[in-house]
DNA sequence: CTGAACTTTCAGTATATATTGAAAGTACAA
DNA sequence: TTGTACTTTCAATATATACTGAAAGTTCAG
């Protein structure tokens, strides 16, 4: 075998581990198996990819590659490339880490964070006037997660929004 | 009615809307649902709680609420409170809001995250020597996942180990 | 020991979630 | 307007996950 044939093939073992590996992570964090497959393929892939050779590298039906494409996209982790000349639609992934980063923590901030948070705040406030020791102790610890979760998604979103060259010096240096 | 009927039925309501919301909130991070659940229930519940409480609770059979509060066990976010005299066990969630963060955080790095970041490790180390702009590429992509995910993981341990009370005016201030 | 009080297990079953694939929809060149 | 190259939809189905409940296991007072 070859030397090339080597590093292609090892690659190839190489990226294969990265997507089957990664859908397995993500499962544990909510997030659909192959929708994180999908994002893994593009996120490694060195051009834009359609959704036949999505089908054909994870062997999976149109209808859920093209589910999980449009998700990815509604998520801001990919983008629709056009070729001229060409009909079909062209997928690739944001590659900057920091970027990924930001969008997956607004994103989780605006679906999911900002709901719970509601929720919380909303169990404080109607038992904000209630009497008796065991409304006071629930209101209590209503009062405290909400301003837990209150106060750490605002550092999160600020984080996120933030300069990565500003933001994350800044961290290290403080976690010396 | 009274206003304590009023209090009391007023404060149930709020609580069961926090325990079914908890469970759902929860089910979109990868978490059970009838894990947050129970968990939501010892952590508005003003004594210890034992197993037939649970299950007339939340409707659910002795094997789920057994299994369920093994797993909170061991998450450590809550622990078994034994009373004189009696043999049966109760539950008791720890409800310090810093202290379940510090251990959400801990468990889910120690679970998820390092795992994780061995898998990204391994395909940078892999595809380390080999040759070609497709390979190249693939590593750096590895590598700068892994470096990310590293340095982010490192940095919340380090929070998650530290005392809330000299951490989080350092984070606010810094977000300032 | 014995049995009452309690906990754990796990095969069977239910529920939720993801996937398929064929049909319908869309866009456009000729 | 028709045919072709594609994308989208969605009812049916498969798969993964959670739950049940009865039986087996454990512990311990008497």
């Amino acid at each position: 075998m070859s030397t090339t044939e080597q590093t292609t093939a090892e690659l190839r073992a190489a990226r294969e581990r990265f997507i089957s590996q990664w859908g397995v992570i993500s499962a544990a964090w909510g997030i659909n198996r192959t929708m994180a497959q999908i994002h893994a393929l593009l996120l490694t892939s060195p051009a834009p990819v359609a959704t036949d050779e999505i089908m054909e590298a994870l062997q999976i039906s149109r209808g859920n590659v093209n589910t999980n494409l449009r998700e990815l996209v509604g998520w801001g982790l990919i983008r629709i490339v056009l070729r001229k000349g060409e009909r079909k639609e062209f997928f690739e992934a944001e590659k900057d880490v920091w970027r990924i980063f930001c969008t997956i923590a607004r994103e989780r901030q605006r679906r999911e964070i900002d709901p719970a948070l509601a929720v919380l705040r909303e169990c404080a406030e109607r038992t904000a006037k209630l009497k008796g020791t065991e409304a006071e102790e629930f209101h209590a610890t209503m009062s405290k997660l909400g301003d837990f979760v209150g106060q750490a998604s605002g550092a999160m979103d600020r984080v996120a929004r933030s300069e990565r060259s500003k933001i994350m010096p800044l961290i290290f240096k403080m976690l010396r």
